[in-house]
DNA sequence: TAGATACCTTATAG
DNA sequence: ACTATAAGGTATC
């Protein structure tokens, strides 16, 4: 495998990787000790975590392209990597670490809670998930705990995706829509997506079929892209925004879930509104709008790891 | 068009 | 041990 480092001081703002990888923003890296999401926040501080990802070009996308094992960790001051490719912009472009994330701090208003969280879990980082594997995960997120919908989505790869040999390790692939799409609900439903099995079966198939793809929801306004996700199967505001921030660079969309519907009853009663469309305007705007998706993320994280 | 309800499965609380 | 409850919601009526 070909190997790098970035050195974490030359990132605008650093990065905490572990908090990065393990704040239910993706479910498409596992950590190689297979201790994800254990309670104990200090005992991954250097673990390895890793990816296989398709690359086609200069993208990256889960549904076409050659697979390519991704793995990194963060120790003494650097970004390490390995790769079965020359992954240096990969790393970056998964990580977002070209976000300068003290200019986007800047950008959000000065408010207690944000402050807490941005200063507990300073260099977390959005993360830039494939498309295809982000639209499925979080259709399977719906009523479940992160770490279940973490278990699922290598179950998923275990039973349907493509295995790839590097430096003698098998890692299994996120599987193919053709692959997803050929699943029977039941075979789905044995691996325990409970009813989520038939929204991903026939949103795979959609994919398969050519007639809808996630990323054609870029290069469209927010609102649009959102309402045009929402027509895969399973896929209602609420998945759709999720998509929209950790896949395809709205970071603006703040998914409302039930831990900033919580949120927003505590803290910003005033941005209620009677409709997802309408409350997620305000708290957008009371987030600082163009990065309300940051905000919302580091509170996520800072809230549901205080319970 | 808004509002209520069913839905799979599992981990955790009581 | 056993039951109730909730988990990063959505589709349907």
């Amino acid at each position: 495998m070909k190997t790098g480092r970035i050195d974490v001081s030359e990132l605008p703002g650093g990065l905490d990787l572990q908090a990065t990888l393990e704040s239910g923003q993706s479910y498409l890296w596992r950590r190689a000790d297979g201790r994800m999401y254990d309670s104990d926040e200090q005992s991954g501080g250097d673990a390895w975590y890793e990816t296989v990802v398709r690359l086609d070009g200069d993208r990256v996308r889960l549904d076409t392209g050659d697979p390519t094992v991704v793995r990194v960790r963060q120790r003494d001051g650097a970004l390490e990597w390995e790769s079965t490719t020359d992954a240096d912009w990969v790393v970056r472009s998964l990580l977002r670490l070209e976000d300068d994330l003290p200019a986007i701090r800047a950008a959000t208003p000065d408010d207690s809670l944000l402050e807490r969280a941005y200063d507990r879990y300073w260099g977390m980082r959005l993360v830039r998930d494939p498309p295809f594997g982000t639209l499925i995960s979080f259709i399977c997120s719906a009523q479940m705990r992160v770490s279940r919908i973490h278990d699922m989505q290598l179950a998923l790869a275990e039973a349907f995706g493509d295995t790839v040999t590097a430096d003698g390790r098998t890692y299994q692939v996120f599987p193919t829509p053709d692959r997803l799409a050929a699943a029977t609900e039941s075979e789905l439903r044995d691996l325990g997506l409970g009813y989520r099995a038939p929204y991903v079966q026939r949103t795979a198939e959609m994919v398969a079929a050519g007639d809808a793809h996630p990323d054609e929801a870029r290069g469209r306004s927010y609102e649009d892209a959102r309402e045009h996700l929402t027509q895969f199967v399973g896929v209602g505001e609420k998945v759709a925004d999720c998509v929209l921030l950790f896949s395809l660079d709205f970071l603006e969309a703040v998914p409302l879930d039930t831990w900033i519907r919580t949120t927003i009853e505590e803290y910003y009663p005033d941005c209620e509104r009677d409709s997802y469309a309408e409350t997620s305007r305000a708290i957008r705007k009371r987030l600082g709008g163009e990065y309300a998706g940051y905000a919302q993320t580091y509170v996520f994280h800072h809230l549901r790891n205080e319970s």
